[in-house]
DNA sequence: GCGTCCAGGTCTACC
DNA sequence: GGTAGACCTGGACGC
């Protein structure tokens, strides 16, 4: 089954598919020899589907190897659009970025969108395995993770698991299968919080609260820290935090620093004259030279 | 083969 | 509120 999804003048698939890391931890896969990306999406009671992604002409090219009733075809969409942000307004970070000849690169190919997952459950439990270890741990303990707790796909891929469904797991998966180390009661507890209805993390997607206060708020989730939550603040939109790490700084230093080591508040400054996307400007920033300019489109 | 360092940080105790 | 030290894991590196 096919079905194609219109996207705007300005979208670029694969600036987008390739916007970070996430694109390379299940159940996203990411092919670059052919430009496919695949996504196992939750259905519900349904069984989960493998959808393969493609970038056309003025569209998204979904195939799913079955056929889907409408109400999950509906929901197929919806989540493609909300992972690759095509109703997301980037009008105004354009018109900033455009006004600077060093980044009007951004809007010529389109970048500026972060591919995010279905739910923002998934990202914070990726964005805790990510700190304070190499990204080779962070792709195990997704993997691990993924095939262990999601649901089977009929192509035998899995989806991502459900937070009951991670608060179900005893705190031994978590050390002895996913290898989360002192991450494990970070994970457990999360789900269960989730799970339980205590913890509303989807409710980050519209809150009202000034960036400061959401941040406080997401840090209050154990194993989420300033880097972490500057993270998870760019995934749900919010883009004056900078996500600074050990990769942005070494990047920053040989990208604007002539290869010297910078403060972090010197590349604070660096970005302030972009406002509120100084953030989103950083990070088109540093990862500019992952697509030369006649790929990109 | 073994020890050390460090990687896309965070938490906690202490001051 | 600021800071030091501990924390899991696993790959890279030097010996």
């Amino acid at each position: 089954m096919e079905i194609r999804v219109p996207v705007t003048h300005n979208f670029s698939f694969k600036r987008t598919a390739l916007s970070h890391g996430w694109c390379e931890l299940l159940p996203f896969e990411f092919e670059q020899e052919g430009w496919r990306l695949l996504r196992v999406i939750d259905l519900g009671a349904q069984r989960p589907v493998s959808v393969s992604i493609t970038g056309a002409k003025q569209s998204l090219v979904l195939n799913v190897r079955q056929g889907l009733g409408k109400r999950a075809a509906a929901k197929v969409v919806q989540d493609v659009r909300h992972m690759l942000r095509l109703d997301e307004d980037l009008t105004e970070f354009y018109s900033a970025m455009s006004a600077d000849d060093e980044f009007a690169w951004i809007e010529r190919q389109g970048a500026g969108r972060l591919l995010r997952s279905p739910t923002v459950f998934e990202d914070v439990v990726k964005a805790i395995t990510t700190t304070n270890c190499s990204w080779a741990l962070t792709v195990k303990m997704v993997t691990g993770l993924v095939q262990s707790l999601g649901l089977e796909a009929a192509d035998g891929r899995r989806s991502f698991p459900t937070p009951q469904a991670m608060a179900e797991a005893p705190l031994q998966f978590y050390t002895d299968v996913m290898r989360a180390g002192y991450r494990a009661p970070y994970f457990k507890e999360l789900a269960e919080r989730v799970a339980c209805g205590e913890l509303d993390v989807e409710g980050w997607l519209s809150s009202d609260l000034p960036t400061p206060a959401l941040k406080r708020e997401m840090k209050q989730v154990k194993g989420v820290g300033d880097y972490a939550a500057d993270t998870l603040l760019r995934l749900i939109g919010r883009y004056d935090g900078l996500a600074l790490d050990s990769w942005v700084r070494g990047k920053f230093a040989r990208v604007r620093g002539r290869g010297r080591a910078a403060t972090d508040e010197k590349i604070a400054r660096y970005y302030s004259r972009f406002r509120e996307w100084r953030g989103l400007a950083l990070w088109c920033d540093m990862t500019r030279d992952w697509l030369e300019e006649e790929a990109a489109v």
